[in-house]
DNA sequence: CCAAGAATCTTGACAATGTCTAAATCGGTG
DNA sequence: CACCGATTTAGACATTGTCAAGATTCTTGG
């Protein structure tokens, strides 16, 4: 950055190009982010990075796969503390809308259909971590009679489902990140209760 | 109409542009869709559809349009004919899933955050008009009493997320159409039946 | 009817980008 | 220490979006 430290050539490139990557994607957005440009932004030659990264899918894939897991760390974070069911997914909607409120770009990224068959395993995994949260509040909330039987993972594809539908909108500019809090209450209140009379 | 297009220099374009757009997002995906290969297709010059789209963004901006206005209809002819609340919400979602197994690249485009000033105010219309049908549907459930009292649009809001939400897992292909058609009648079914115990 | 004038389309040019190939440079290992 | 693989560089190429004139067609007012 300020730091001219030119090590010769090497230093840690890949990590500093997903780094920067991420970067140009919150400031900046998906279109903004060339491969060129980062290796500028880097002060390294042009095709450097194509020795980290085969293709712009590639660089892609690893956002993606790195997005997850930060996803998934995001909230174990907010998850170490536990309270109710309802405070609890109102925690969990909570941390993901916060997630897609700072990287809109990142999370359309994410769920890009693009990704390779290599790299779809790696995602695929992560995807899984990140998600099995919501499965295990319900699970534990039928431990404590709180839920209604069922499979738990039928029961969390819903919630999960209407979360990631909040985030969508969201981060298309439909819903105002003020208006999203409230309506992550809402949602949850309306999951909790149900539609039928 | 069934006549070819091919006058002199001039037809129909803009039409002729946006009809083939949609074609290469639904045989090829976003990267694909180039100005000049469009213009290619249809046998203009490479700078002729510049008189109908001032940039690319206003093409995606027109495809996002276009997108909402069709996905209204469609879900205007799937509910022509009703039958219980349940019955309805599955056909409005099932009606949802379709298009967007039909066309992953055009709902990323639609729900892409990059539309300009101006064209984001007939996009919204458009998105009112096509998400107007599960409030509708719960507003009419409430007056036969089968719907739990509150705010309509608050609880379409829940209905439209979860819907959402499973499209966007079909249309980044974490979920096959085969797979959907099934989380679609649980997630309903959950939805209607409420979490709490 | 016809002569502007606007809309549409063409041609040419430019910078930027992704990607490929061949050569140079570095780090570690035998 | 020499060698080999990994990393980086330099150069080239086709493609793309966009801009600026210029040509062509359509429209319209006098």
């Amino acid at each position: 950055m300020t730091e001219t430290m030119t090590r010769y050539h090497h230093g840690d490139l890949r990590a500093a190009v997903l780094r920067r990557a991420e970067e140009v994607l919150r400031e900046s957005g998906t279109d903004a982010l060339s491969l060129r440009g980062i290796a500028r932004d880097l002060g390294v030659s042009h095709a450097a990075p194509s020795a980290h990264f085969r293709d712009k899918n590639a660089l892609f894939d690893a956002l993606a796969v790195a997005g997850f897991r930060r996803l998934g760390e995001v909230m174990d974070a907010a998850l170490a503390t536990r309270g109710s069911l309802t405070d609890d997914l109102v925690t969990f909607a909570s941390a993901y809308l916060d997630f897609a409120t700072d990287n809109p770009a990142l999370l359309s990224v994410m769920f890009a259909r693009k990704h390779s068959e290599t790299a779809g395993a790696e995602i695929a995994e992560a995807v899984a971590a990140a998600f099995a949260h919501p499965t295990a509040l319900l699970t534990d909330g039928q431990a404590r009679g709180e839920v209604v039987d069922g499979d738990p993972e039928v029961i969390g594809v819903t919630v999960l489902a209407a979360i990631q539908g909040l985030a969508t909108f969201v981060g298309s500019g439909f819903v105002t990140p003020e208006q999203s809090q409230r309506m992550l209450e809402d949602v949850v209140a309306t999951l909790m209760r149900g539609l039928a009379r």
